[in-house]
DNA sequence: GATCTGACTATCT
DNA sequence: AAGATAGCCAGAT
């Protein structure tokens, strides 16, 4: 695996539950601000989706509207957003979680 | 090995 | 305000 998808994961696993980032927030995060697409490309090649704290939680990377990912690989929106409903995510349809809410404040490492 | 394309977003026209 | 373009990286063909 690349180190630029390894460090993707990392900045995802950092995501506190019951919280959401953007791609662009991950994408800053790893330090290449613009590659929001390839952070969304490395969660596709996604090694271990779950909630654990040692999986790869794609499922609280949305869009910047909040709105899903539109091939999710768990079974489906619908499924991204149980989980995230499971976490505490409130949303304000059935597709974009309360981005004011639960977006992190920052993805940046400590 | 060159080319194409993809879970995005900001910027330009 | 809405449509087009650029920018980034890696995997697939």
């Amino acid at each position: 695996m690349s180190e630029f998808s390894e460090t993707v994961y990392a900045a995802v696993r950092r995501i506190p539950r019951g919280c959401v980032a953007t791609y662009g927030q991950v994408a800053e995060a790893i330090g290449r601000p613009r590659a929001a697409r390839y952070v969304g490309f490395a969660l596709h090649n996604n090694p271990h989706p779950g909630m654990d704290e040692d999986a790869t939680p794609c499922h609280r990377v949305v869009f910047k509207d909040g709105s899903l990912a539109p091939g999710f690989g768990f079974g489906g929106p619908a499924a991204q957003r149980r989980m995230l409903e499971a976490e505490g995510v409130r949303f304000v349809d059935e597709s974009h979680v309360d981005l004011e809410k639960h977006r992190v404040s920052t993805l940046l490492e400590q």
